[in-house]
DNA sequence: TCGACGATACCGACCGGTTGGTATGTAGGT
DNA sequence: ACCTACATACCAACCGGTCGGTATCGTCGA
């Protein structure tokens, strides 16, 4: 969900080195699926540590979602596709950075977030909400861009908060398509399904002059 | 993802109480979540009982996969949807079928193989290309409307099997966003993300007398 | 008609390793 | 002296998996 970030710095402390872990673990293994060791030895760091920074690896489940939405927020908040005059461009800016950023096996683009969620809505309130969080500001970030795109093009029957969420539910999906798919294929199926929300919303903004076939 | 099946039988082997169990367990907490013990003690077997019928935890994720598959598969190719004349008024069937079948918790309406998925699909390739052949078989099953209602309305740019996979990619992500509320809302946000997905459609095949606003 | 026989289905105690978590210690800054 | 930031050692519970055993079959020769 965040691309490669070359100029990060090498994070310094051990509850940063535990949560850039985490990141890279829980995409490719899921929260459940990654145990506190795993986590202490990828950050290079001791169960000491873990537990002094985190109460429980639940907490550090709740920490990650932050993390994670403060990282991607930080990131897009910064992309240039806000620059476009026209809010529809904004929008669809905003598509074609997401699909720019799928490449890859999907471990390298997939969302903590909705890994996270798969497995412990359930399990854990606490992780549950930090996830939603996450996605619903993740969400939020594009809400007046569409607000305003669907004022210039007066669509009817829906909301920005709900163009907003669908903006989400198909990443998250391509994110799971692209995770069915062999390693060689799965950035070219989640650019695809980015492409059909990207025509949906050329449709529904009547705009027809940029044709971009998924 | 296959709704409550009422008629169906109480399982009598200790293999298809394992598989019934496999399914609740996963979709409410995962497949790394869920232990070998939590399976057999949900199923009313022993330990014996499961790995005489499995060699391995992961030999029983692939036949979930496959079990999930076929019942699902059953349940819409018996569905009614199939009688329409227009093969438009097909997929839309499908769809609003997709939506009706949407309600209650997460867990009740939620896919087995994405959530496998999404935990599973580089720390076991078996079981990723089960869940491959599960929702890509899902899709298939699509294919053959969408192809003639492309042709009916003149759709460039795309193929049955792009927007096949489209399908799945929406239905996949409004489980996670259904998942990432809270309960008493879910199952609406899993509706609305399939009511645009059903709108994507009806403006792609110019179905503009029926308007159905997500 | 019978009973020996192998195959299948299932049981539950047990194993070594791993799990999340804790208790205690210590080096360094203030 | 005291707090923060770690390290080391350790624990009980649980993990996936094994193993020797039993109950219940259909079948086939006598």
């Amino acid at each position: 969900m965040v691309p490669n970030r070359p100029f990060r710095p090498e994070p310094q402390g051990a509850r940063d080195r535990l949560l850039e872990a985490g990141v890279k673990l829980v995409r490719r293994q899921g929260f459940a699926g990654t145990s506190v060791d795993q986590l202490c030895s990828a950050a290079g760091v001791t169960k000491g540590a873990f537990f002094h920074h985190f109460a429980s690896k639940e907490a550090l489940g709740v920490a990650l979602a932050g993390y994670w939405s403060t990282s991607t927020g930080g990131f897009f908040a910064e992309a240039p596709y806000h620059h476009h005059a026209r809010a529809v461009d904004r929008v669809l800016g905003y598509i074609d950075l997401r699909i720019a950023l799928v490449g890859g096996a999907p471990e390298e683009f997939s969302c903590v977030a909705g890994t996270m969620l798969q497995e412990s809505f359930r399990t854990s309130e606490p992780i549950r909400r930090a996830c939603e969080a996450s996605i619903m500001g993740n969400a939020r970030a594009l809400e007046a861009d569409l607000a305003e795109a669907i004022a210039d093009a007066g669509v009817t029957g829906t909301s920005a908060a709900s163009l907003a969420r669908q903006v989400q539910t198909v990443i998250q999906g391509a994110f799971i398509l692209a995770k069915s798919q062999d390693p060689a294929e799965s950035a070219a199926t989640g650019r695809e399904a980015l492409g059909h929300l990207r025509r949906y919303f050329e449709l529904l903004f009547n705009e027809r002059g940029r044709e971009n076939a998924p």
